[in-house]
DNA sequence: CCCGCATCTGACAACGTTGTCCAGGCCCTA
DNA sequence: TAGGGCCTGGACAACGTTGTCAGATGCGGG
């Protein structure tokens, strides 16, 4: 009859909060709260009795209830475009290992590019009350996030900028980069260079086009129209605009890949061309050095990237930081043959 | 005068909550929770008024107190051994998509294969409430999961069973993808094989290293000391023990690499060697079919392994299974011409 | 022996939301 | 026109935790 009873209180299928704890171990619930979180203030006998209820009821504190109480979830957001991409794996990662360091857990979401599956998503982390949101972003327009900033949100954008509002930034130098990357092949002689790119709308893609061109524009080459195809990065459109360049009456000696994506892509699509081609990359890739001949790129560290982004983000929540900034780090060339084939005859 | 008040009101920096709604539109709290559920029971011209409100003041409901009030957070975690590893990307991704058809959210983290980190994230997740658990282990008790899966965390392993403990558990068949592995080297004149894996306590493995030495056995090979390593997949190491199998006396023919990580390391020896090691490595690789030769792996696929896994974790929340199972996804041999190298005489 | 103080403990409110329940107003019918 | 039913809106409690504050307990000094 009292084990019946007793067995009521905690319903099956309920977790045991602090009451229970409390009643089990014939203390107040404050006290209890004392030990979970640690406090002091509890005699060392106290502290037993109280210890022993919560590993007897298998007590776990519930977070939900502490940051309603408290204000602060101790978990950051991370929105990135596809966490399946090798690019963004290990800027996740570093991202995560910075919010460790400051306590904290990362909830990230995969946007698919989509501007409004980012904004979904954004919100919905928002709704958890993170403490603070680093974003890739798919769209242009982030003034739905200004009533979050003004909230306390921390904010960081991530390898592209925010669009239509004052947030923090952290970027590769895509144009630089790119701009050196085509250099690096008009002074192994080309002049007909391609370029393939990703979707026009997307920052990178654009900073990186603009990058070519200037790089082109520096050693009085005209580009002309069918050496540059921008669009999403699927292999078949890839292929076909890389096809597209290489065949007809005048077609290019070498091509720059705007990403990692398209760089794979093309790499197959030059192992089965007959002529040699040359090809520098944007994005390191893994095994490149070990491809004939190996695939020079322009490499950005993504896990520097992350690292960055989420330290200026726990700034931020410091209140160490004012002022919105733009981070900008810095691309380098790795050499490695593909790049340095001279233009086929 | 009226305007600091009203300024007073929302304080600075604190997010306006349904009352602060209730209070701009006239209007009860309840009516203000109807319109942001979209329940039924509000007059057009009344949720036209909370709305506005809402707008206004750039109301978000606040998930914390929801998921307090309701007891589900929507939301799984899932904890893996590092993210940036291109076999947990996909398989994190394919986790997330199936949370998202089912409106959840998803929180992850790396364990980076130490037992008590996976125990300090699985715990951190459950005192969040998270409805469900997938994890990838790193240790091999879990004991201390028990009173949270009582209490309702839907739990699913993946790629490692759990140890000490009996629960769901989605895995590749380690054993049979490594056998037949093993097995096409020895098809192809072979004797002499080394493998390459990681630590032996972890699970996989171990099989793997169980399906070489059945392989080897079915053909009649005894297999010697040397020939095998097993350790931390760091490069260096890896490069030590593959130089050391491809040197002394009698050197091995071929090797077949535990995973990714051996197999890209040990990809680099071999273009080092002057002798051709014919070469099966366990998980595909990205670009192994561009390399000379191609290489040969058992690939499992790990979006597959996530997808599984988070299948069965939203019908356990359904309440839909009842029993743990143990789901074996197959391994598919994909040969590209390592693999099918003579030894050399 | 009693008072005062320090130390430890517990009652209570509050965080922001949702579920329950009731009040009031409206319309329809007899 | 009165009565009944239906529909909308709001007051209130509860979720589990933490901060505040006051009460209890014990000990030492006067």
């Amino acid at each position: 009859m009292a084990e019946t009873a007793r067995r009521t209180d905690n319903r099956y299928g309920n977790r045991p909060t602090m009451k229970d704890v409390a009643a089990r171990a014939g203390v107040g619930l404050k006290t209890v709260s004392r030990v979970v979180n640690g406090e002091p203030g509890v005699t060392p006998d106290t502290e037993r009795r109280v210890q022993e209820a919560i590993d007897a009821l298998g007590f776990r504190r519930n977070d939900s209830a502490r940051v309603l109480r408290k204000g602060r979830t101790a978990s950051i957001g991370l929105v990135l475009e596809d966490l399946s991409d090798p690019f963004y794996g290990p800027l996740s990662r570093a991202v995560e290992e910075v919010a460790r360091a400051h306590g904290a857990l990362l909830i990230n979401g995969s946007s698919a590019e989509d501007p409004d599956r980012e904004q979904e998503l954004v919100l919905a982390l928002c709704a958890r009350r993170v403490d603070g949101l680093v974003v890739i972003p798919a769209g242009d327009d982030h003034r739905y996030l200004e009533p979050e900033i003004k909230a306390g949100v921390a904010t960081v954008f991530v390898d592209r900028p925010a669009g239509q509002i004052d947030a923090d930034v952290v970027l590769s130098d895509n144009f630089g980069g790119a701009r050196d990357g085509v250099a690096h092949l008009i002074a192994h002689g080309h002049r007909r260079i391609g370029f393939i790119g990703d979707m026009p709308r997307i920052h990178t893609a654009a900073e990186r086009l603009r990058g070519y061109r200037t790089a082109m524009e520096a050693a009085g080459i005209p580009v002309e129209e069918a050496w540059t195809s921008l669009g999403v990065t699927d292999p078949q459109r890839v292929r076909r605009a890389a096809e597209a360049m290489l065949s007809g009456p005048s077609p290019v000696t070498a091509i720059f890949t705007g990403n990692n994506r398209v760089t794979v892509t093309v790499v197959r699509v030059l192992a089965e061309h007959s002529r040699p081609v040359a090809l520098v990359g944007f994005d390191d890739i893994e095994l490149a050095d070990l491809l004939q001949p190996g695939v020079t790129v322009v490499a950005q560290d993504s896990a520097q990237l992350g690292r960055t982004a989420a330290d200026r983000l726990f700034h931020r929540l410091d209140g160490t930081l004012a002022l919105p900034e733009r981070v900008e780090l810095p691309t380098r060339l790795i050499t490695r043959g593909s790049g340095e084939l001279p233009p086929a005859s």
